[in-house]
DNA sequence: ACCTGAACACCGTTCAAGT
DNA sequence: ACCTGAACACCGTTCAAGT
């Protein structure tokens, strides 16, 4: 959560070398068989099962048969152990095979790095920042990301702003959906809706409150109304990456037409 | 962080009324003058200067003057306070007029939602679901959102859809921003990047190699070169709301071109 | 009605000690 | 080299008690 990353004397962040293999393992004197890779699935395990904030350092260690501070000798603190635990939870599939055109691609590529997320939704409550995306899972998406766009006619360091500006995109997203998932399906009835068409007035909002009156703003329906009303966000989804792509064919044609224009 | 969202007899999540301002206030009795407001305003304080981790019950009570107890009795818990910290912390400005154009509309828009969160970007750090989009500066953003959107010939629901994809890319960005500045300016040396050079190699991964040589992919410039090396994210920023607005536009030419065929 | 004191059941991490 | 036990300095929240 806080404060500065402390690099190794390699000048990388220790969960970079870890993960990468990097980092030379001591193996002589007695060994019970504890190892990072161990620690972090178990870990993901509990997270998976029971969310984030079940993942403490006792509950790995327990459900290891180890006492709490046995981690320590393999993970530097809590701190890594997450970093580590986000990197092998968001790994996209090897050996994926991207469609042809450029726009399937894209939406292919962002369908992988979703279901990467959402298959562990929890790994986005894990702050991801400059150590995130030296990570093995975050360098191999960025890489099949500018694969799936290596037909456009930009730079790549435009290319990069692209796939950040998507998979930007795909994580809030995923994170909204499960924050809506975890505050229950119905956090408004209907009688609290009237209560709140007292202060969202059409007078102190006066767009919002016929959009509200009209109920496409919040989920009213009632729960268990047959079906578990997912709370899915896949038309919000479609329609931002609808909107991105759109963009970028904008932008495509304008660098074409500007080339063309220095041909003649 | 964790669980469902508890009603209060109103229907409506307990923050929602509070913030709002439906909650009854009992007010016979002694009154050693606390308060909701205080308390949210003195969390706030200890937010800005020192960060989320640093709100706890104690470091409010005591910055207060009170024992840490005595906030119970004007909040349910630790996740109440949280939320209403967070509405009162991004609350947009009042009085904004907004430019004419859609576009400049949408983009300065986007402007006070980005200003809103950089000034306390602890608030991102506390989910945002649907509680929060019923919170007075939630809504009043919303409002405000639909207002830059007026004009555009589409219906309200897609709107809705324009403004969160919008304001999602907004506040990812400022996300991003803060990790990276939490993890300080420079995770990675010159020595550092030469050694990932090893692991990511043109072989494994093609496309991202040839761009982590030539360097615009991290920022590897050393800290303290005469200005301080912000790391903002102004370019992608722009980039990415360049991109949805231009789909936006496309869109437009869309629903336009549509209704011109419907006429003849 | 409002505030307090003591207690409960947790955290992550350190350190010296065992084998 | 690997693991353990005890301890430290914290959390949020409860409950009964004081005024």
């Amino acid at each position: 959560m806080c404060g500065m990353v402390e690099p190794t004397e390699t000048g990388l962040p220790r969960a970079v070398t870890v993960a990468w293999g990097m980092q030379e393992v001591s193996q002589r004197g007695p060994n019970r068989g504890l190892s990072h890779e161990r620690i972090v699935a178990a870990a993901i395990e509990i997270a998976d099962a029971e969310g984030l904030a079940a993942v403490t350092m006792q509950a790995v260690a327990t459900s290891l048969g180890f006492t709490t501070m046995s981690l320590y000798r393999y993970v530097s603190g809590k701190d890594e152990l997450l970093r580590l635990m986000q990197d092998a939870a968001i790994a996209v599939p090897e050996q994926v095979t991207l469609p042809g055109d450029w726009r399937d691609a894209l939406r292919s590529w962002a369908g992988l790095v979703r279901a990467a997320f959402r298959g562990h939704p929890w790994a986005l409550e894990i702050p991801r920042g400059q150590v995130s995306v030296l990570m093995p899972s975050s360098v191999r998406a960025a890489d099949l990301g500018l694969a799936a766009l290596r037909e456009l006619p930009l730079d790549d360091e435009e290319k990069v702003g692209v796939i950040l500006v998507v998979s930007q995109h795909v994580t809030s997203t995923v994170e909204l959906e499960l924050n809506l998932a975890d505050e229950g399906t119905v956090a408004v009835s209907r009688e609290g809706l009237d209560l709140l068409g007292e202060v969202i007035t059409p007078e102190r909002f006066p767009h919002l409150a016929p959009v509200l009156q009209a109920g496409h703003f919040l989920d009213t329906r009632p729960a268990g109304d047959g079906v578990e009303t997912e709370h899915g966000l896949d038309a919000e989804y479609d329609y931002g990456l609808d909107l991105i792509i759109a963009g970028l064919e904008q932008r495509v044609r304008d660098v074409s037409a500007r080339v063309a224009d220095d041909d003649a």
